[in-house]
DNA sequence: CTTGAATGAGACATCAATGTCTCACATGGG
DNA sequence: CCCATGTGAGACATTGATGTCTCATTCAAG
């Protein structure tokens, strides 16, 4: 009978993205299944949140993929890889705190792939000139992330509607990134 | 002799802003009193959490009042803003994480007030010509909560140096926020 | 129908963090 | 000096989540 483990890893996912504590008889009864059955699935909690981790970064390595972020100009590739993401939010925003928590285990390389894709990106995006150069892109990757997370939370909590997400953030994260395109009005108090 | 409950406060919220789940043992530890004592101080580690966000709150809103956001360009005012909050940033993204463990539960009104002043500046800035107005209020101070957070993740893991703080958020979120100079520039890929 | 594998339900032990309590110590004021 | 208050150390019970196990049930293949 074979329990669907993707349907339970996408429903774990679905709920810890809105509860991140939430308990794994809480995490079964989402998936519709019992403790026990979860259990034999997933040996842990533990086992359950590197499984989520592995499938974000699937997610995200997929997502990077249909992004094309070396074709045309970065502008547009950051477009595709917001509009990309955008569904995986809940879940990366979930990994992201998760990963806040954990203090002084490596990450898995899987994350610094992805980092160095998405900092290869802005670098890009820099080297063209179409991104100004004053901000790092280890930054600019980072600052991705946080605004990636902080829109997920913020519409989980009806603070802004959900159709706007992509909008929002490629607005905000480019509009910053671009280069100013009138030098006079430059930071002159 | 009346332990010093001011450094106790600042000692919990300077490990917690690097191990969250830090133990009220440790926190005793870090704070160099017995865990009876922190006990007799703070009820229990809801107690402490919610004393740390009346700091929080507290910092905040005087950091709000000396970066007077009422005065001059809101473009400067924000800038005081971030470079005022900086030395909380660490705390604030303990809090700020914490918060998205408070399921149902209401929010302090405090955050709420300080939610309202902050988003008032963008508003006073969208009204004012400075900042575009294709994104609200609400989000910008939702991104700007997240860039602080990152910005603080950041630093602590070292993957930005500390000096650098103020002017990555500033640039980046004004930058996004900022009228940009160049209508032709807009995007037509 | 029979059989075997997978599941659900629940009991049980474990473990870590916490809340509570007692008692000895020391420190400062009278 | 004596006392009172605050503190440190540690024992103890409690609680909540977890890991493990058993057993009855179900469902599909043969």
């Amino acid at each position: 009978m074979a329990v669907d483990r993707d349907h339970v890893l996408r429903s774990a996912a679905a709920l810890l993205t809105r509860k991140s504590t939430a308990t794994m008889d809480e995490v079964a009864k989402a998936a519709g299944i019992s403790r026990a059955t979860l259990h034999r699935q997933f040996a842990g909690r533990d086992a359950l949140v590197r499984a989520l981790e592995a499938l974000g970064i699937a997610e995200c390595e997929a997502a990077l993929e249909a992004a094309r972020p070396g074709e045309g100009p970065a502008t547009d590739a950051v477009r595709r890889l917001v509009a990309e993401v955008e569904p995986h939010a809940g879940l990366l925003a979930f990994l992201y705190s998760e990963n806040q928590l954990f203090e002084g285990e490596e990450q898995n390389e899987g994350w610094t792939r992805i980092d160095e894709a998405v900092a290869g990106l802005f670098r890009r995006g820099q080297a063209s000139g179409e991104f100004r150069i004053d901000l790092t892109p280890a930054w600019l990757t980072e600052a991705l992330y946080g605004l990636l997370a902080s829109a997920a939370w913020a519409v989980a909590e009806g603070r802004v509607a959900p159709k706007d997400f992509t909008h929002m953030i490629v607005e905000l994260l480019l509009g910053g990134v671009r280069r100013q395109g009138d030098p006079a009005r430059r930071k002159d108090s």
